[in-house]
DNA sequence: GCGCCCGCTCAGAGCGATCTCAGAGGTTCG
DNA sequence: CGAACCTCTGAGATCGCTCTGAGCGGGCGC
């Protein structure tokens, strides 16, 4: 039947849950509200359970109550720095997983340090899907995420994307893509057979202070049809005043 | 007048209701009270609760009050931005859908994000039929709506719909259908057997500024009936001076 | 049975959506 | 520092969609 169940996303596809079934628990840690609540959108839209919290302090008494499995943490805080807010994690909740959110100019020495136990960081600005594709994989390395599914790999119809090793195939054969043309693709396959509209996937795919318009869509759709569907049988298709949706070939 | 049981549309076809089985919750958030009537008129057909508001503060009380499953919001209101409001819906009534309407080239700047969630937006004009379908779409993914009838899908005799993939097949051959005929047909399958006039017909499927004539509807009428009867036996028929029925084939 | 009105369909204009190309910046890497 | 690559902008060109107008035909009231 159609009630949720606790362990499906609200896009319907299974989600990553917790090795009991419980679903994950993420906090996210950021000043800016409305960072804040369009990551923890993007997270909840996972079928996650997510707190926010605005500073350092506040970051440890939700932890302290949440015991989340994940972290996502903005380096920046008003009150401490993201480090201090991380060794105090680490004591409350010691198998907790990091995602720092960093700027790009920031000291990546000292981030690189700290990744190694690990985590994970993205710069600013990031996309969404980035930013939930890394949680996903830090959970899942860190064995907390059971996945309902096979493993890290996507697949529809005959294209396969391998997302650790950041590979795709059809038909067996390599396609070589760009980072914006593997994360479009990767939306694409996460929603099989289901309409996307520009807008989605502009929100989805593109850093959040991206002002371009939604033309972008149609060119790196452009760029994939290319090389996706190259010769092919056509699994990309647009759907006027609609969007793009992503079909294996009819049967 | 019509008295109708909790669970019912006033249509008479089954209702989606809350997995308890009481009526959905639906607030509108407009500054203009005559849209904010009609949109609200249009939900409450749907056999769903439905309040309103005219502006951020209100709404917020509203909801308060109400708990609704749904919010359909004006992004464009007078005391503050819709982000704000976003935000502080999602305190007051965590899981929460919300439906954005948003004035067509406001679209590229500001609505970066919101659809990130499971949320989603339709931009002005928008048809009613367009935002129903929408708030259905946003309710059935959060699990929070329970569909008396199968799924995501939509069936007459051998006629089916799937509204996420847009996709229609008649005896298992894809129509392909555009967005006009794709809205006009889902107005029929959601009500079949039942006798729809093409004034109703053109207040659901076009939007409310639409100037033109009752004339568009025959046009597409006679569009559909090319694509979806086509050879085969009908299914869409005309009742004169009444309007059009659509049937399952007579067995 | 007659004529009128309703409804059906065709053809075409206009418009908007989409696709693609070419090239300007910017970034990465050797 | 240069080469290769990536991303995005702008401009056409194209194509599909929507709606208008007109003519035709048939059902229904008289």
């Amino acid at each position: 039947m159609l009630v949720r169940a606790m362990n499906t996303t609200r896009s319907g596809h299974p989600a990553v849950t917790r090795p009991d079934g419980t679903p994950l628990r993420v906090l996210v840690v950021d000043d800016d509200p409305d960072l804040a609540e369009v990551l923890s959108g993007a997270l909840r839209y996972e079928g996650w359970r997510v707190r926010t919290a605005g500073d350092g302090a506040s970051a440890l008494a939700e932890a302290r109550e949440l015991m989340p499995d994940a972290v996502v943490l903005d380096v920046m805080l008003p009150d401490t720095d993201g480090f201090a807010v991380l060794r105090s994690l680490h004591e409350v909740t010691p198998d907790v997983c990091v995602l720092f959110l960093t700027a790009r100019d920031a000291v990546e020495d000292r981030i690189a340090g700290i990744t190694a136990g690990g985590d994970d960081y993205v710069t600013k600005p990031f996309s969404l899907e980035e930013v939930v594709a890394r949680v996903r994989g830090l959970l899942r390395r860190a064995g907390i995420a059971r996945r309902q599914e096979d493993g890290p790999r996507l697949t529809v119809g005959d294209l396969v994307m391998d997302e650790e090793a950041r590979e795709v195939t059809r038909a067996g054969e390599l396609i070589e893509l760009s980072p914006t043309e593997f994360e479009l693709l990767r939306l694409l396959m996460r929603n099989p057979r289901r309409v996307l509209s520009k807008a989605q996937i502009l929100d989805r795919v593109w850093s959040y202070d991206f002002g371009g318009r939604a033309h972008v869509v149609e060119l790196y759709i452009s760029y994939l049809r290319k090389k996706v569907d190259a010769g092919r049988e056509p699994m990309i298709h647009t759907v006027r005043g609609a969007g793009y949706v992503l079909k294996p070939v009819a049967r």
